[in-house]
DNA sequence: ACTGGATCCTGATCGC
DNA sequence: TGCGATCAGGATCCAG
């Protein structure tokens, strides 16, 4: 489910419910996530107050009073505000319940997601990551400069959390149809001006996909329950078998890293 | 030092 | 209708 847009959507979606708000309790149903759920994590956050809650990533981040749990969506996880007397679904593994009587439910079928706890801002989670992409210490030069002695293809680049957070494999398969480059393509050999295109095009769909509330893909949802907008937007994700929209040729998908890549063999020739 | 591949897990979908 | 194979939004870890 979620890219960097979906974590987003999630954040801006509880934040208003749960800032500022007392942490009563910490309901664990199962710990088993991808790494287990800390012991004393409920001992840690519960009795204080939320200061905020931000994103690193596709990391939120929940600051209390002193220390902060660090939670993932994974692969299938989401966040809904419920009323805390809600029966729990399959798959409902935690609640943060809030002074006010709602809570925050973290329901995540695979289980791939992670809630850990963290005494201060440092922890190896976040230690290693890149830059945001849409701030500004990610641009044309610094991509330049990391492609540059790189043979690795294009894709598994952009998607390396090292040099850019954030971007996952819709986004990833959408920028570089967008900038006209194959997704195989060696990153040392793509011109400088195809990598300046590839930023502001990874930039852009961010921030359009954020606007629009995040991509819906199967479960999707946003905190209070209404789809984001809808996967017919993307261009070649997801579209193998069919026309480009730009050019007619028949889209087709290859493999890099374990994940599908759909591209135009035509507007992004090798 | 890099990099590709295996891996954690459940659920939806598709072909037979 | 049932069953097995295949495929999914992520990212760490390990072998070569």
């Amino acid at each position: 489910m979620p890219e960097l847009p979906e974590v987003e959507t999630t954040r801006r979606g509880i934040v208003p419910h749960a800032e500022g708000q007392r942490i009563d309790a910490v309901i664990i149903r199962n710990r088993s996530l991808r790494w287990p759920i800390p012991s004393d994590l409920q001992t840690l956050a519960e009795q204080q107050k939320i200061q905020s809650i931000t994103r690193r990533s596709k990391y939120l981040l929940f600051k209390l009073e002193h220390g902060m749990m660090i939670l993932h969506l994974g692969m299938s996880g989401s966040l809904r505000i419920v009323d805390q007397r809600t029966p729990p679904k399959k798959h409902d593994h935690v609640d943060i319940v809030l002074g006010n009587a709602q809570c925050i439910r973290f329901n995540d079928p695979r289980r791939f997601g992670c809630l850990l706890w963290s005494d201060d801002d440092s922890h190896a989670l976040l230690s290693k990551l890149g830059p945001e992409p849409l701030q500004r210490e990610f641009n044309a030069k610094y991509l330049r400069t990391k492609v540059a002695s790189s043979k690795r293809a294009i894709k598994s680049v952009i998607m390396d959390a090292a040099v850019v957070v954030g971007v996952g494999n819709i986004y990833a398969t959408e920028a570089l149809y967008m900038a006209g480059i194959h997704p195989q393509a060696a990153a040392h050999s793509i011109s400088a001006e195809k990598i300046s295109a590839l930023v502001r095009h990874i930039k852009a769909i961010l921030r359009y996909a954020i606007n629009r509330g995040g991509t819906t893909l199967r479960d999707f949802l946003q905190t209070d329950g209404k789809p984001g907008y809808f996967a017919q937007e993307l261009q070649v994700y997801g579209r193998s078998g069919e026309c480009c929209h730009q050019c007619q040729t028949v889209i087709e998908h290859c493999t890099i890293s374990q994940r599908r890549s759909a591209y135009c063999p035509q507007c992004q020739a090798e």
